[in-house]
DNA sequence: CATGAATGAGACTTCATTCAT
DNA sequence: GATGAATGAAGTCTCATTCAT
């Protein structure tokens, strides 16, 4: 019993290591020795859990792919004001990306992998997929008006990536509030804003 | 003349090739046999004209890097309306983002390289600094309201370059609606934009 | 005794699935998970039936030997006809052949082997010494004239190993009516020899 | 242009000693570091030459083969009596055989590969098709009687190769005077023999 | 008896780089 | 300049065997 215990344990730690040595040195420069040695294992008993490298890899963005973590999170309620409820999504979108930000980098090292290639679309259509829902509702209870929610769910969505990665902390509020209101002097008639 | 006009076509198309192999199989993917080949000369000969892999991409960031290009674009007048001068923007970024996809590609698939990291933030910086200097200029104009132009031009710039990574080929006018006058159905004059 | 029973039973059924894979993808190239695997056991467990790979193939050699069982059908009475006894000694020279294929097919797999090739060496030297005394005796019995008998008995052997290890179903009187009457048209008696 | 020399030599060192290690070990039981060694060279240089292990074997099988030189010697003249023919016919292929001993053990050691075993059996076909189709015209000429001429070949080829490979020494002659003239007491009418 | 986790040595192969010609 | 032979270090993976439970 605590054999098998250990095994379970030794296997999670190998994922562990996995993600890590892949994040820091990218897939391709991950050897099988750094992820064994830094899971104290040794590198035979790595190909008694997982088939191999890409085996290793594949395990990971199954097992601890989170894009149930993300449907959960971003399963907002339709009937609620975006000016409520886009801020919270902003933030759970980034927890997600935080909290997984190993992945995410994984991605972009193994961009040549077919699987994390896949692995990653699929995480975007679906955060785009679930935000573009939430927006047509919205358009359809009338707070927002007609336009491309689509375009509009990916470029906020890229926003928020795009600022997590490049380390800027900007406030949740304020991008919606940009994408909500935009950045041209409002009140005043279109004519005005022409002229500049 | 003949000689080392021969050269240097060489060169060139050592460069091409090379950036060519990276795209397609990632740099540590990327063997020197394979990009020799495609460039129809021998190993060896490689080592003639750069010091190694790790050489020949520093080279192509440097000789192919297209931050001069980018700059020349995006040096827009800034007494004109953002209206106008935005959507260029956006369309002279993409452009900028489409004639150098072999290279942006190659950032992420040698993420883990330093000096394509350093490019690629570059780069990346390069783009906010102008946009936000020239939404800068349009906010003293009084054509802007008052708001976070840094953030602006970061999610604007993501915006453009998560669509042309996703393959979406919006409209710029669009997108530059949606950041200029955002998707909320505003009470004032909301009939007023509702009709543009 | 039941656990006994069944103790000896896993036992046999170890040494058929070694023999099965032995003959399957030769001495190397099985591995002993295969032949657990192919036993429905374990690997570990194996090894309280056997010191291990090599001792598999030893043992398999010992207690699966079929040298009793060629020299019981080889045991032919010297005082009947060659031309009666013959036939029948290449039948069941062959018919042991027959059963015995897969551990002849793992002669040839393993005839690196130092136990194997001895084995090997035995089986036909012992098949040759049977029909070479018989022969003996025929001749001086006043049947078959003097010749090499050795000789005689390594090639009559030979063929009809040769004959089962290509498929060839020849009829075991045609074999000994070519090495009793040879295929001269002899001028005596070549007639007679006709009509047999 | 000396080194290009060197280099063939190198390739054919390889092979020799490719040839000799496999014989010793078994294809399996080499390394290919074995061989490299024992040719002198470093592993990698091996797989400049060689696509790999299995690649080295075919290559010996496609370049060392001796399937032209046994056509050409046993390329006799179907007009010459078979008392004649035969015996030189016998000398040739034991010659061949000789000649190529390491190929021959090659042949059992591998036989698990297919292109080795491919490679025998066409070895062995060859030389039964040329000795029938000799023994046919022999009987079309009226010197040999009618008989299962694919049958004698076979027996007769199989007999010459498993003298060489038992390392027994006999003579061509008396073998061929056997396979002629038959074992039995001939002059004396056919039921003589039968009463033994 | 039985399991399967664990080890460690070694096999095959790839590849960036150097260098004699 | 140009070639491709040559090297040596690594890297991925396999496998017979041992051992705690």
């Amino acid at each position: 019993m605590k054999r098998s215990e250990q095994a379970e344990w030794r296997r999670e730690r190998l994922l562990d290591a996995a993600l890590e040595v892949f994040v820091d040195k990218g897939f391709d420069g991950a050897t099988v020795k750094d992820i064994a040695t830094s899971a104290g294992v040794t590198q035979g008993l790595l190909y008694h859990y997982f088939p191999g490298k890409d085996g290793l890899l594949e395990t990971l963005l199954r097992e601890r792919g989170f894009l149930p973590q993300l449907r959960e999170k971003l399963a907002a309620a339709a009937s609620r004001p975006a000016a409520t409820v886009l801020p919270e999504m902003v933030r759970d979108y980034r927890r997600v990306l935080v909290e997984n930000a190993g992945l995410i980098t994984l991605f972009f090292s193994a961009g040549t992998n077919r699987h994390v290639r896949n692995a990653m679309l699929e995480f975007v259509a679906e955060g785009q997929r679930l935000l573009t829902d939430y927006l047509d509702a919205r358009v359809a209870a009338g707070e927002l008006r007609p336009h491309d929610t689509r375009l509009f769910a990916q470029t906020l969505l890229a926003a928020v990536a795009s600022n997590q990665y490049m380390g800027a902390d900007s406030d949740p509020e304020q991008l919606v509030d940009l994408f909500l209101n935009g950045a041209a002097k409002s009140g005043h008639d279109a004519s005005e804003r022409e002229k500049g």
